[in-house]
DNA sequence: TGATTTTGATTAGATATCAAATTATATAGT
DNA sequence: ACTATATAATTTGATATCTAATCAAAATCA
């Protein structure tokens, strides 16, 4: 039936888990919450980044500047970050998340908890633990090859 | 560092790489070429499909009825697809692959191919092979889920 | 039959994403 | 110092995607 290049095969079930997993996520989200603004949340608290620039953030996330620019604009507009001039740079600005952005991001990660037993539910640890190192073998190289 | 539960980091990597591919795809596309659009072509040809409803197609891909109407939409002004009313149901349309469309499909795919040797220079088919198995076990499941 | 519910498509209004163009500030080069 | 280039952010205009609301036609049911 299908008779794709291997690569092609993967990256298609690839694409369909990862559209999967974004269902699932958005579903339990609260109101207004993205993907896209979770993960910037996800970033200031994780890796305890205190400020950051736009640009730095569009590094990160592999993101164009314009993305950035349009996603930090809706969360400074809903409180969760602020920004503020860089004083040593003219041209550049100084993302931090706000207490409040760290209060719903608890709320987020609260919410997404629950997705977990039913997630195992399914797909048992040990596939999991099987497939993770082999994806992330292929992410890197994947990612290396963006030069 | 990351002391997320395994399936999210799952989801991370499967995530990341979803966007390099999505990337590389699009870097190689004739103009105009979305995914969106390219795997309704390719849903006619390789399902050798005559003719499907739009809320068919929204199913088969498991996208919303507005997103369909709006991809639709583009393709068939592009001269991509040719829709026109169900004679046996009033509300309902039938969209068909125009000749155009298969052509343009085939410049896809040509376009396409040359990936493949760069993909395969950095993740053997070998790691590939033991792959989709495993990935296609997980989203049987978890597209079983969604009920 | 007549009213209710379901289904197909669309419109309206969001967010995320991109490429191209613009503006402002820095940096480099001569 | 002055010009040319590079970088930060933004604006504009596109596509894809969603939810909620609307309209029309079909199917159900009372």
């Amino acid at each position: 039936m299908t008779n794709d290049p291997l690569a092609f095969e993967v990256f298609n079930e690839i694409g369909i888990i990862d559209q999967l997993a974004g269902t699932m996520f958005a579903s339990v989200m609260p109101a207004g919450m993205t993907q896209a603004q979770f993960t910037v949340l996800n970033h200031f608290v994780r890796l305890g980044v205190v400020e950051k620039s736009p640009a730095d953030l569009a590094n990160a996330f592999q993101l164009t500047r314009p993305t950035m620019t349009s996603t930090l604009s809706r969360m400074e507009r809903a409180g969760l970050i602020s920004i503020r001039p860089d004083p040593s740079d003219g041209r550049a600005k100084l993302v931090s998340i706000t207490s409040e952005g760290r209060e719903i991001r608890e709320n987020c990660i609260a919410a997404l908890m629950p997705l977990l037993p039913l997630i195992n539910s399914v797909v048992s640890n040990t596939d999991l633990s099987a497939l993770l190192p082999a994806l992330r073998k292929v992410r890197v190289k994947l990612d290396a090859l963006r030069d």
